[in-house]
RNA sequence: GGACAGGUGGCCGAGUGGUUAAAGGCAGCAGACUGUAAAUCUGCCCGCGCAAGCGUACGCUGGUUCGAAUCCAGCCCUGUCCA
């Protein structure tokens, strides 16, 4: 089975489902545990396994500077590389196009970009990006995609969006032509638009004459905030087709992943669980906290009782803050560990309250608790 | 007892006549983080005040000067070395 998404129930908009793979099934909606340079940052695979999660994401940008596609594929590829052995899948390096806009430069060809590493140059081109991500081993593979910040003008927000649709029919012809890859991996377009609705309708449509196995959602999240990012799904996953995953890409807080949820999102990935780990801040039913406050000092209490991932039930959060504040780094193993737990038992609730037709409820209880309204 | 070196804000440490409420780091107190250039970054951090500002402040006491953390004298303390 290369690539199959089924959907078991939906509620108004929101969907449950699943998708399945040569290397597993992966239950949506989904969260991806965000492992940029082939490890899940203060994780070991395992325990990523251990705390829910059915796949990954890794990043062709980073690994195309190092260690290098090729000679990941010489090591017998991601998966075996990393010891992570369901389903992966690899972000196309279009981000990096934002985040490190000062780095690089875009022509209709593709973006050279300056490594931040070395100041080396690489060109990263739809096609190279396909066969970055065929070396990788990518069981998800992106289109190599322009992801623009929401204050662009409009103007360049059209131009970028098609720049983003020719790549994307770059791309498609880039993974036909890895065919013995291209027969056990899927390939996903992204749509793109920003806030516009006739931007997005567009691009949905030029990645639907295309055809791909799942469709993304992307351009959100960067810096236009959340109702503007409501407001645009409130009709962009509409114009995807319904028996296809939606991805939205880098999202997000879990009060935007339940609403994202409820308009119509099937997965998701985020560097918060791991990042913020990383930087103390807790996520829980509550709200987030951040373990660093001197209130937690003395509070013997643990983030969550009732969870059953020993980081989240068998340490106080007196300990965690001491952790934290003496830059321990079991104090980031433990957070983010938490926190991915915390993303995937979020995600299990949700696809539960989906099968059992109650979602609305389900998010008007968590918004009630997490955002204390 | 003698010879050097030195005493700066919670700690370390710049500064050696005015632009100094006093660099920088640490600690402390908060905040941010959304397809990871992030175990990161930002703000606050003498007291009172919303602020303008006022008051205190560079071991202590006195002096020189329009003006002193900075120069002078005495004293007190610390370190190293010599007896």
């Amino acid at each position: 089975m290369r690539f199959s998404f089924q959907l078991h129930a939906t509620d108004d908009r929101a969907r449950a489902g699943k998708i399945t793979m040569q290397r597993g099934e992966i239950r949506t909606p989904t969260f991806m545990p965000v492992g940029t340079a082939a490890t899940v940052k203060a994780m070991k695979p395992e325990s990523v396994r251990d705390i829910g999660a059915d796949i990954i994401l890794g990043n062709t940008y980073h690994l195309m500077l190092r260690p290098g596609a090729e000679r990941v594929a010489r090591l017998g590829g991601l998966h075996d590389f990393m010891k992570w052995d369901r389903p992966i899948l690899t972000d196309s390096g279009g981000y990096q196009v934002m985040s490190l806009s000062e780095l690089r430069k875009l022509t209709e060809q593709g973006v050279e970009f300056r490594s931040h590493i070395d100041g080396s140059k690489h060109m990263l081109t739809p096609e190279r990006s396909m066969e970055i991500q065929r070396l990788l081993g990518s069981n998800i593979v992106m289109c190599f995609d322009e992801c623009p910040r929401a204050e662009r003008p409009r103007d360049e927000i059209a131009a970028s969006m098609e720049l983003s649709m020719r790549w994307a029919k770059r791309s498609r012809d880039g993974f036909n032509s890895g065919e013995e890859h291209a027969a056990r991996s899927a390939l996903f377009g992204i749509q793109q638009g920003a806030l516009d609705e006739d931007l997005r309708r567009v691009s949905a449509q030029r990645l639907i004459d295309i055809g791909f196995d799942g469709y993304a959602v992307g351009g959100l999240a960067v810096g236009e905030g959340q109702d503007a990012m409501f407001g645009v799904l409130d009709y962009a996953p509409e114009m995807l087709p319904q028996d296809a995953p939606r991805y939205l890409m880098g999202v997000g807080k879990p009060d935007d992943l339940v609403g994202a949820v409820e308009r119509g999102i099937d997965m998701f990935d985020c560097v918060l669980p791991t990042r913020s780990g990383r930087n103390g801040q807790a996520f829980t039913w509550n709200g987030p906290i951040n373990l660093r406050n001197a209130r937690f000092a003395e509070d013997l209490e643990p983030l969550d009782e009732a969870s059953d991932c020993s980081a989240s039930c068998d340490y106080s959060k007196a300990y965690l803050h001491h952790l934290h504040k003496s830059h321990e780094i079991l104090g980031a193993m433990l957070l983010t560990e938490h926190n991915l737990a915390f993303y995937q038992t979020l995600m299990r609730r949700m696809r539960d309250a989906i099968g059992a037709g109650r979602f609305a409820e389900f998010a008007s209880d968590f918004r009630r608790n997490y955002l204390g309204k």
